[in-house]
DNA sequence: ATTTTGACGACGT
DNA sequence: GACGTCGCCAAAA
């Protein structure tokens, strides 16, 4: 579980592990989930410090609030992103999750079902 | 040390 | 709904 003593950042992680295969999130449920509503950046710049973390986390799984890919081209091709979601089912098109809201996984409605 | 720049989002116009 | 502003705060310049 999340402790207050994690980090901003270390609690980003957290929860972008928690996406499940297939489903997707915005920065701003997380930033929100967190306790940070108004820090929607930095969960991005968490994801952009992602790589650093030993346990990799599926940052193709987060995009903005619209459901755009707007990350990809911090991803290694210029497709990797949209590639990864494709394979877990996710319908992109035009850099834009088409099937949006029947993929996008909100923390604060279903992780705390727990 | 100061300014600019963002994987963003909520509001106001 | 498109567009501009503002808040947010860590890095890079």
């Amino acid at each position: 579980m999340i402790k207050d003593s994690d980090s901003f950042f270390d609690k980003v992680y957290f929860v972008a592990r928690l996406i499940p295969f297939g489903r997707v999130t915005s920065y701003g449920a997380i930033a929100k989930y967190i306790g940070a509503s108004r820090s929607a950046r930095m969960v991005g710049w968490a994801m952009n410090n992602s790589h650093n973390q030993k346990e990799d986390v599926p940052a193709h799984r987060v995009v903005n609030r619209k459901g755009m890919l707007t990350g990809k081209n911090h991803f290694k091709g210029t497709n990797l992103m949209q590639q990864l979601l494709e394979n877990e089912g996710v319908i992109i098109e035009d850099n834009k999750i088409q099937n949006f809201n029947t993929v996008f996984w909100d923390p604060n409605n279903e992780l705390d079902i727990l």
